[in-house]
DNA sequence: AGTGACTAAATGCATTTGCATGAATTAGTC
DNA sequence: GACTAATTCATGCAAATGCATTTAGTCACT
């Protein structure tokens, strides 16, 4: 359909190495529908979670892969790679919990540019709250519209997309979901 | 429709007023997924855009809306039901357009408290640039890695966690993609 | 016409983000 | 060991965002 840009309006596509394809109507309305609906779930579910009176979902990603390490300690480039957002923000997010007594930091002796932030007993308790309330916000915004074995084919679709996000999933389901 | 809610009955969702009913780790899979794909997919298009040296996908969906408007205008207040967005953001997106001589403000007489945006002939050509880089943005990481079928299958699944997204498929696919 | 409820859009202010850079430390190389 | 490159983390600054409020205009009703 789009057929006419290609034909005339863009001499550049024809011309570089770089050869551009376009996409078919199929892919281009599953984009449309990969943003808008994670947009709008991902929406719900914080608005959910914020009128419960909790902190946005990327502190609780944050405890969680907290209090999955052993001791309860990590690096936060460690911490970065797992949730996969830029080194700046990471460090802010953990001046943010440890300002609000959430974790700590803690020198890292073997590597004195490094430290390592370690969630506190008060950060334990708000990451399990928190997950009752995340895990039925889950349960209300996508698992109630989707057969198990219908999440299972979407969770298959999508991991083609991104090429797997790392973690099992009976892992992930354990306790509970980081998000980005 | 959901009958495996109904299915089992574990102590802790009988309990409480607030019913909360676990997710299956199927669906907290699939939201895992959902939220990591399409982060990672948005991030890689943007960037691409970016790279070419185009303004970000907001500007691009604004700029197709308006296109779309018979006589290249819209209100604002439409805008803002079509994108998604909030009523402020839209009032900035728009005077980023304005600044950049992509659009313009027309007087509303209908409707004193009003105005209507109208797309200036730099803002269409911009759309069409963009909607190159972006469509081959779409193919390469998108299109490339799904099967018509499976493409379509995907949109399926994640139809049924929004309930539609406004759009017809053929429509959107048409001259572009908007996003948000 | 006058009042009050409502809608369209803009804006002030605090918070958050993105980007680039800086400071400290470690690693690699000769 | 001395020098350069790479790493870990923090931060200043500009831009973007969210939220609440303001301004201006409309509408319904009496």
């Amino acid at each position: 359909m789009q057929l006419h840009l290609v034909r005339y309006t863009d001499p550049l596509t024809s011309m570089g190495p770089a050869m551009k394809r376009k996409p078919s109507t199929e892919a281009t309305a599953a984009w449309i529908r990969l943003m808008r609906i994670q947009s709008r779930v991902l929406d719900a579910v914080e608005q959910d979670l914020k009128k419960a009176g909790f902190p946005p979902l990327a502190w609780y990603d944050a405890l969680l892969e907290l209090s999955r390490a052993p001791s309860g300690e990590m690096r936060p480039v460690e911490l970065e790679k797992q949730m996969l957002i830029p080194q700046y923000s990471t460090s802010r997010l953990i001046d943010r919990l440890v300002d609000e007594g959430l974790a700590a930091r803690r020198e890292c002796k073997i590597d004195k540019r490094g430290q390592f932030v370690e969630i506190t007993e008060v950060g334990r308790e708000l990451q399990k709250k928190m997950w009752s309330a995340y895990s039925a916000a889950i349960e209300k915004h996508v698992g109630s519209k989707l057969s198990d074995a219908d999440a299972a084919k979407l969770c298959g679709l999508l991991d083609r997309l991104g090429c797997s996000c790392g973690e099992a999933p009976s892992l992930a389901a354990r306790d509970g979901a980081p998000v980005r």
